[in-house]
DNA sequence: CACCCTCGAGTTCA
DNA sequence: CTCGAGGGTG
C-alpha cells in the first residue's frame, strides 16, 4: 500500500507541531468519544484513520510531544475508568467439556463423528494452562480485552493488555470483519514465570502458586495509586505474558472451510497463534497426538493441562451445535494427575476440634500439578502403616482430583538407611494428655481433654465464627487463634467458648500474638533474638484523640468491629445457636431440623431420646450425641453463660415442640441444590431461598434432586445432574423457581 | 441391606 | 471441593 505522506511537505516546527499535535487529540478524542460512548459517527472511517496517522507523524518527529494519554497510546474510549468494568462479550464464551481417558476420547470422537454423519477431519491442539480472554476488533482495532468471566459478561482488561507484547492494537491485511472477536489465553511461559516468581522472592514478595494465578494477578493490576517504579514494575510483569489466539467469535460467512485455516487467517491479521497443532483425519492420530503431549509436556515453553480436539470442519460446528455450556464439536482431554518424588521431612501430629489426632506428612515443597504443595493428610497411624512411609523417604506425591495432595508411598530404592519410622504419639502434642481411641476397636486416636486443649477450643471457636455457625466475619482462624491462646496475657481472654458473649473490647486490647513464618512455623524472631509479636486489636491514639486527652493504646477497628459481631449474633436463628455448640453430628442440617421441631434448646434438653429420633434426619445416634452432650458439667456452663449474655436460644413466636409450621411454599416436597455462583445469590442465599420456599436444599445431586441449579464454576454436580438428566436451571431460573415455584417456570 | 445423605477434615485459592 | 466414614431411610 502506497503511502501518500511520502510527498508531504517541508517538516512543521516545533511549535507548529505542538499545536497541531492538540488539535489532533482533540478532534481524535471527540470521535472516539462519539463512537465508543454514544455509538455515533462524527467521522468517516478514512479521516479518523488520517488524523492518527498525521498524529503519530508528528509525535514520531518530536517524540517528547507525545502526551501520557495521546490516543495513539490509548485503546479504545477512555482508559482509566473502564479497568474492570464488564464488558459483554458480543458472542457467549463458552468452555469445554472434559474427558480424562483415552477410552472416553475415543467414545467422545466416536460419537461426534456419528453425530456429523461423515468422515471429519480432528484438529489436535494444546490446551495453555492460562487465563481466556476475548479481544475485539472494530475495523481491525482493539476496542477491548476482556476475561472470560461467567462467559456473557467480563472484566475489561484492555488498559493492562496494551503491554502483553504480541497482542496487536491494529489487525494487519485486510478482510476481516467489521467486528471481530477473537479469543485465546494469556499465560506466562515456564521461564518468565520462573523468574517472576525470582524477581518477587527477591523483593520479599509473595511469590505465585502456579502460571494461571500469576497472568490473573497480572493482568489485575491497577495503576492507580501507584508511583512510577511501581508502575514500571507492573510494567514489566505484563511483559512477561504472551498469548495465543486459538478461535473466534460469529463469523458468518467465513473465506475458509475449516479451523486450521482460520488459524493461517488469524496469522495473517498479525494475531499470535500456536504452531503446536495437528490435523489428522483418524482417531488413532489424535490419540498419538494426546500421548506425544503426554510425554512431552515439559518440553514445551509454558505448562499445559492437556489437549484440546475439534472437528475440523467449520460447517459441522453449525450442525453440532453447542449445549448451554460448551460446543459438541469440540472436547479437553485432561491429562491425568502428575505425579512429583519429593522428601518427607517429617510427619507430625495435628489436634481438631473433635480431639482427633491426624498425622500429616512435611514435605520439602514441590511443585505438582500446578501448586505448591508442603502438606498432605496421612489420616492416622493406621495409614502410615499401610503406606510404608519412613520419615527423609522419597516419596511419591500427586493431587487427587487435581486438588487434595495426597502421599501415594516411598520410593524404597533411594532409602540410604537413615529413614527412621514414624511412631504416634502417646500424649496430645498441645496439651501433652495421653491419646486414646473413644470406643473399643476406634483406630483414630482422640486427645480427651476436649474442655481446655489448646486445639480443640481454638478449634471449637473457629468453628463457631464459620459459616454454616454463627457466621461471625471477623471471628476466623486468626482471632480463634489469638482469643484462646495469645501470647499477652498468659491466661487468654477464652479459656473456653463459654466467655465468648462476655468478652468486651478492654478484653481484646492487651493481646499480643506471635509471629510465626507461614511456611516453617517457626516462631519469627526480631533483631535482638526476641520472638516478634503483633497486636493486632490495638493501636496508637491519633493526634486528635490524645489532645483530647485519650492516653494510651485504642482498640482497633478490627477489636471494635469482632465484639460489634459476636453481639450481633447472640440473636440469630436457633439452628446456628445450636450448630455452634460443637455437638457432634449435629450440622446445619440436623440443626435446622431440631430448631424447627422444638423451637427452643430448653424443649430439645427436656426431650427423651425417642422424641428426639422423631425428627426427620434425626435417628437414635444423634439423639445420644445430644442426651450425652448435655450431661456435661462445662457443656451445661456454656449454654448458661451464653443465655446469662443474652444469646436467644428460642426462635420467637415458634408454636412449641412438635408443632413446627409445616410445609406449604412453593417449593414443597422438592430437592434443590446450587451449585456454582449464581448471580444474585451468595452460596448461603441460595440455600436460604430454597428453604424458605419450603423446599429442600441437598449438598449433592442424586435421584432425588428435582432441580440443579448450576452457575459459572459448577463442576462435578452440574456432570452428575447432567449424567441423572436432572432438569437443570440458570441463576435467573432460579430466581423464579424460588419465588414463584415450578410451575412458573414453563411460561 | 442398599443406597443416599450429612458430617468432618484437609487443602488451596481468590 | 473432595473424600472417607458412618448414620438414616426405605
Amino acid at each position: 500500500m502506497a503511502s501518500v505522506d511520502e510527498t508531504a511537505p517541508a517538516a512543521p516546527s516545533r511549535e507548529e507541531a505542538a499545536d497541531e499535535v492538540a488539535a489532533l487529540t482533540i478532534r481524535i478524542n471527540e470521535a472516539r468519544d462519539a463512537y465508543y460512548e454514544r455509538d455515533t459517527v462524527i467521522i468517516s472511517d478514512a479521516e479518523y484513520d488520517e488524523l492518527m496517522r498525521r498524529l503519530e507523524a508528528l509525535e514520531r518527529l518530536y517524540p517528547e510531544l507525545q502526551s501520557q494519554d495521546s490516543p495513539t497510546l490509548t485503546v479504545g474510549g477512555r482508559g482509566e475508568t473502564t479497568l474492570f468494568a464488564p464488558v459483554e462479550h458480543a458472542e457467549r464464551m463458552l468452555s469445554l467439556d472434559n474427558v480424562f481417558s483415552a477410552d472416553e476420547l475415543a467414545e467422545w470422537a466416536t460419537r461426534a463423528r456419528a453425530a456429523a454423519g461423515r468422515d471429519v477431519h480432528w484438529l489436535c491442539e494444546l490446551k495453555i494452562d492460562g487465563l481466556a480472554l476475548n479481544l475485539r476488533y472494530r475495523r481491525g482495532r482493539l476496542v477491548s480485552a476482556a476475561t472470560r468471566g461467567d462467559g456473557r459478561v467480563g472484566e475489561d482488561v484492555t488498559e493492562n493488555v496494551r503491554f502483553v507484547p504480541g497482542i496487536p492494537m491494529q489487525l494487519e491485511g485486510t478482510g476481516h470483519p467489521e467486528l471481530v472477536e477473537v479469543r485465546g489465553e494469556v499465560f506466562f511461559p515456564t521461564a518468565a514465570f520462573d523468574a517472576l516468581n525470582a524477581r518477587q522472592a527477591e523483593t520479599g514478595e509473595r511469590e505465585f502458586a502456579n502460571p494461571r494465578n500469576a497472568a490473573s494477578g497480572s493482568l489485575r493490576q491497577k495503576a492507580e495509586g501507584k508511583n512510577a517504579a511501581q508502575i514500571e514494575l507492573m510494567r514489566a510483569r505484563l511483559g512477561g505474558l504472551q498469548m495465543l489466539v486459538h478461535g473466534i467469535g460469529a463469523w458468518p460467512d467465513p473465506p475458509v472451510a475449516a479451523q486450521s485455516e482460520v488459524y493461517g487467517l488469524l496469522a495473517e491479521w498479525g494475531l499470535p497463534t500456536s504452531t503446536r497443532f495437528r490435523v489428522v483425519d483418524s482417531i488413532e492420530g489424535v490419540q498419538e497426538f494426546v500421548a506425544y503431549y503426554g510425554e512431552h509436556r515439559h518440553s514445551v515453553e509454558h505448562e499445559i493441562d492437556g489437549v484440546v480436539v475439534k472437528v475440523d470442519e467449520l460447517a459441522l460446528h453449525a450442525e453440532l451445535g453447542a449445549t448451554s455450556r460448551a460446543p459438541r464439536w469440540a472436547i479437553a482431554y485432561k491429562y491425568p494427575p502428575e505425579q512429583v518424588n519429593t522428601t518427607l521431612v517429617d510427619i507430625v501430629v495435628s489436634v481438631g476440634r473433635t480431639g482427633r489426632a491426624t498425622p500429616y506428612a512435611v514435605m520439602e515443597p514441590v511443585r505438582v500439578a500446578g501448586s505448591v504443595v508442603r502438606q498432605a493428610t496421612l489420616h492416622n497411624q493406621e495409614v502410615v502403616k499401610a503406606k510404608g512411609v519412613l520419615i527423609g523417604d522419597t516419596v511419591v506425591l500427586r493431587k487427587a482430583g487435581d486438588v487434595i495432595p495426597e502421599v501415594l508411598g516411598p520410593v524404597v530404592e533411594l532409602r540410604d538407611g537413615t529413614e527412621r519410622e514414624f511412631v504416634m504419639p502417646a500424649e496430645c502434642p498441645e496439651c501433652g494428655t495421653p491419646l486414646r481411641p473413644m470406643k473399643e476397636g476406634d483406630i483414630d486416636l482422640r486427645c480427651p481433654n476436649a474442655r481446655t486443649c489448646p486445639a480443640q477450643v481454638r478449634g471449637r471457636v473457629e468453628h463457631i465464627g464459620s459459616r454454616g455457625a454463627l457466621d461471625i466475619e471477623a471471628l476466623g482462624e486468626v482471632s480463634a487463634a489469638a482469643l484462646t491462646q495469645p501470647r499477652v496475657p498468659a491466661e487468654p481472654p477464652l479459656p473456653t467458648e463459654a466467655g465468648l458473649f462476655d468478652l468486651t473490647v478492654d478484653d481484646l486490647t492487651p493481646i499480643e500474638v506471635v509471629v510465626r513464618d507461614a511456611e516453617t512455623g517457626l516462631e519469627k524472631l526480631d533483631a535482638d533474638g526476641s520472638a516478634r509479636v503483633r497486636a493486632p486489636f490495638r493501636r496508637n491514639p491519633t493526634s486528635a484523640e490524645r489532645k483530647a486527652g485519650l492516653e494510651g493504646p485504642q482498640p482497633s477497628a478490627s477489636a471494635i468491629k469482632l465484639i460489634d459481631e459476636i453481639a450481633k449474633a447472640k440473636t440469630k436463628p436457633l439452628w446456628r445457636i445450636l450448630v455452634s455448640l460443637n455437638i457432634r453430628h449435629v450440622g446445619p442440617v440436623a440443626a435446622r431440623a431440631l430448631a424447627d421441631h422444638f423451637g427452643s434448646l430448653e424443649a430439645i434438653r427436656a426431650a427423651s431420646r425417642d422424641e428426639l429420633a422423631e425428627v426427620e434426619g434425626v435417628g437414635s445416634i444423634i439423639a445420644d450425641s445430644l442426651i450425652d452432650w448435655f450431661e456435661v458439667d462445662w457443656h451445661r456452663e456454656i449454654v448458661d453463660r451464653w443465655a446469662a449474655a443474652g444469646v436467644q436460644f428460642a426462635t420467637p413466636g415458634h408454636p412449641g415442640p412438635g408443632r413446627a409450621t409445616d410445609g406449604g411454599g412453593v417449593l414443597a416436597g422438592l430437592t434443590v441444590v446450587a451449585t456454582g455462583s449464581l448471580e444474585g445469590f451468595t452460596r448461603e442465599g441460595a440455600q436460604e431461598a430454597i428453604i424458605a420456599a419450603g423446599g429442600k436444599a441437598a449438598s449433592s445431586v442424586s435421584k432425588k434432586t428435582d432441580f440443579v441449579a448450576a452457575g459459572p464454576g459448577a463442576g462435578s454436580k452440574l456432570a452428575k445432574a447432567e449424567e441423572l438428566g436432572i432438569r437443570i436451571l440458570d441463576a435467573a431460573q432460579f430466581a423464579i423457581l424460588v419465588t414463584k415455584g415450578p410451575d412458573a417456570l414453563e411460561q
